[in-house]
DNA sequence: CATAAAAAGGATAAAAAAGTCTTTTAATCT
DNA sequence: AGATTAAAAGACTTTTTTATCCTTTTTATG
């Protein structure tokens, strides 16, 4: 459902959550022991979250990866999607096209309502 | 959370249930087409179900992959387990070990129960 | 203005997953 | 018995995902 790269930006960017701010920004160097990612594998995440405006960043001395407000009213299904795709999380359990309400796969009704509530938890 | 490996597997297995029987095998060749998934492939994944058990088969004319009455007792989480080993399905959503209801991680609340459910219908 | 700090970017490597092909083994049917 | 049919097995290839490394650009600050 989510791929490992889309668990380590969520993982990253909730330590942000937690612990930056515009006047304390985070180095990558200091989260990536926290969250158990490697580094520069998390410093490409980031970047890619932050060149889509999913989180903040500044560069030099003093800069470092931060959220401000509008980037904490991001959800996570916005890591997401940035860095999965939208097809991803949305298609069906199954991987059928075209699989929805009106047109159900045979575990459509088994599964689909849980994949449904998953949706709105990263919602 | 489940591999395309098992998607597939899953859609072979669930022709098999309505279709076949001890005396109506099934050749994978007229299952690949019905559930879109490639012939050497699902030949491979169905192999390694009859394998561990999970459907049966004969080899030679007249043979195929079938399910007898014992393989119909079988739930989804059996093909899970086989093809994408039980650790990927039961595992913590943010892929972290020791994650559980004691030592529950951040993500835990939100999405723990939704998991637990998707959980149980594969059972 | 020089310097150092930090992200951004590009290129590449390694590992895992998905998919293909060929040979072997077993069952069935003349 | 011999030919044929179909799965079983395993080697091999391709693609995707994950991960690393190195250079460039930007920026704050002494």
């Amino acid at each position: 459902m989510l791929s490992n790269s889309s668990k380590y930006a969520i993982k990253g960017v909730l330590y942000l959550a937690l612990n930056s701010d515009e006047d304390h920004k985070i180095l990558v160097r200091d989260i990536y022991k926290v969250v158990h990612v490697p580094e520069a594998y998390l410093a490409k995440l980031l970047q890619e979250l932050s060149r889509h405006g999913i989180i903040s960043s500044t560069r030099g001395p003093r800069g470092g990866f931060y959220l401000n407000s509008d980037d904490r009213r991001r959800t996570l299904m916005d890591i997401v999607k940035v860095i999965d795709g939208e097809k991803r999380v949305n298609s069906c359990v199954m991987g059928i096209r075209n699989c929805d309400m009106n047109n159900p796969c045979v575990l459509h009704k088994l599964v689909g309502s849980n994949k449904t509530k998953f949706i709105r938890v990263l919602e």
